[in-house]
DNA sequence: GGGGGTGCTCACCTTGGGGTGAGTACCGCA
DNA sequence: TGCGGTACTCACCCCAAGGTGAGCACCCCC
């Protein structure tokens, strides 16, 4: 199920933390955090154009259970929650640096697109 | 379409990264490759209990486009093709380095069985 | 002479990851 | 008075990723 945390078995490091970092729109919202802090659901979903609010609210949930973000609910009238990296989550951002970089590496010898995010 | 080369755009550079590698075996054959420097399609298949053929093939020919492992065939009667990792797919691999520390890491922490593939 | 190994291809089917759109309870603002 | 924002849930649907099983052309070994 895509709601109880990822347990395994692995073959190896790589594919147990694979298992977490899987999932269209996780590394991005790791990578939203770890720049931003702290964001609230409705930042994260304009900072990450076209990821649907129902893939936000699981992948969330998913990296929660993970524990890779923390979730604090503010219990106010217009609904307010906050979501920011644990440690893990930034230990995780930390290991996918080199990955980023030879991505990054890729990006320009295949000439891709890449999409730009205006600051809201 | 799965058999031509990804090409973004991306949002930045790990998605660009995680675009090559996501598959789900993908990154179990860059360490079988890494580990063995040159390996023949069966040492492989025996090398990933459960792909498979039709995976590991698809696979293969996806991680060749994308320029990360070279594949050589020998004109022989018994056919004999070997693959090998390209100057690109060593590089990913060390960028993967950190995050299979993480991934071990993690499977400490949740205590995950880890499949043991015993040596052919 | 037939069973197993080699490296595939092809056709078919299932699963689930992800998208779409609606509904909700309450508020502020125009 | 009604629209938009906040943080969701729920129901439904679709497509692609991945699995299954067969076939192939040729060989060696028992």
């Amino acid at each position: 199920m895509a709601t109880s945390a990822r347990q395994g078995p692995y073959f190896c490091g790589i594919d147990a933390a694979m298992d977490v970092v899987t999932g269209k729109w996780k590394s991005l919202i790791l990578w939203e955090l770890q720049e931003h802090g702290t964001r609230r659901f409705a930042e994260l979903r304009r900072g990450l154009p076209g990821v649907s609010e129902k893939m936000l609210v699981q992948h969330l949930r998913e990296m929660e259970e993970d524990g890779l973000v923390n979730r604090r609910v503010y219990p106010v009238v217009p609904p307010k929650v906050e979501y920011s990296l644990t440690e893990h989550g930034v230990s995780l951002n930390a290991a996918l640096e080199s990955l980023a970089v030879w991505g990054q590496e890729r990006i320009q010898r295949i000439g891709a697109d890449k999409i730009t995010v205006e600051a809201a």
